[in-house]
DNA sequence: CTGCATCCGCCCTGATACTG
DNA sequence: CAGTATCAGGGCGGATGCAG
């Protein structure tokens, strides 16, 4: 289990947000919606299945995401954002936003965001 | 050096935050204005000199933080946000209320913050 | 007072193989 | 398709000692 001693609240939010993937799964949740687990693998290149379900299942713990397990073969199981999730959104958009105007003002290097088209 | 090579601009304003120590770092110098150093290793209890230094320097790397070093004996080094560290106050102070409330509202266990008079 | 150097342990992450 | 199990490596951060 986690151990969740901090010294400030925005400590409690880093924790949230902060796993290595939590931000680009969030996004993709916020911005386009319910996704399958294959759909996350797919959108999220060079993420390994261990990372993407340990990633998804402290989201999901953290009630920030919602799992959806449909009884089928082969399974299916979709993910999307909790009420709580989307409150998370705003600063994910604003994190976003500091970080573009950031490298455009501060020119910080080396620097290096890859190719993406779903931003 | 350190890498900084990510899937999106988000991950870029993680990387600058998201040390151990610089958002209470960050808090204390946006809050009530520029500190010495030993004025802001008493004002984080536990931090190690080792590392208030370390995240200091990465701060000050990332532009985000001034050092001014006072040609005196015993020596005297002054800290204050820059002009772009300051615009990342919004975004701390949207983690501190968003971890505020989520506290009330989920409930979330184990979670503890430490007494502190500071926030 | 304000640092730097060194050592070291642990956790996060990646790689790979296997399964209902 | 959507996971689980296991092993290994690396980097972050803690402790301590020394310096200008």
């Amino acid at each position: 289990m986690r151990e969740r001693i901090f010294n400030c609240e925005k400590e409690l939010t880093l924790s949230v947000i902060g796993g290595k993937w939590k931000m680009l799964i969030l996004w993709h949740l916020g911005k386009s919606g319910t996704k399958r687990f294959g759909e996350l693998k797919a959108l999220i290149p060079g993420i390994t299945q261990r990372m993407l379900v340990s990633q998804l299942r402290e989201l999901e713990e953290d009630l920030i995401v919602h799992r959806e397990v449909y009884p089928v073969v082969p399974p299916k199981v979709e993910y999307s954002l909790t009420e709580m999730g989307e409150t998370l959104m705003p600063i994910l958009d604003a994190m976003y936003n500091w970080g573009k105007h950031y490298m455009d003002v501060a020119e910080i290097e080396p620097v290096e965001i890859k190719p993406a088209s779903w931003n």
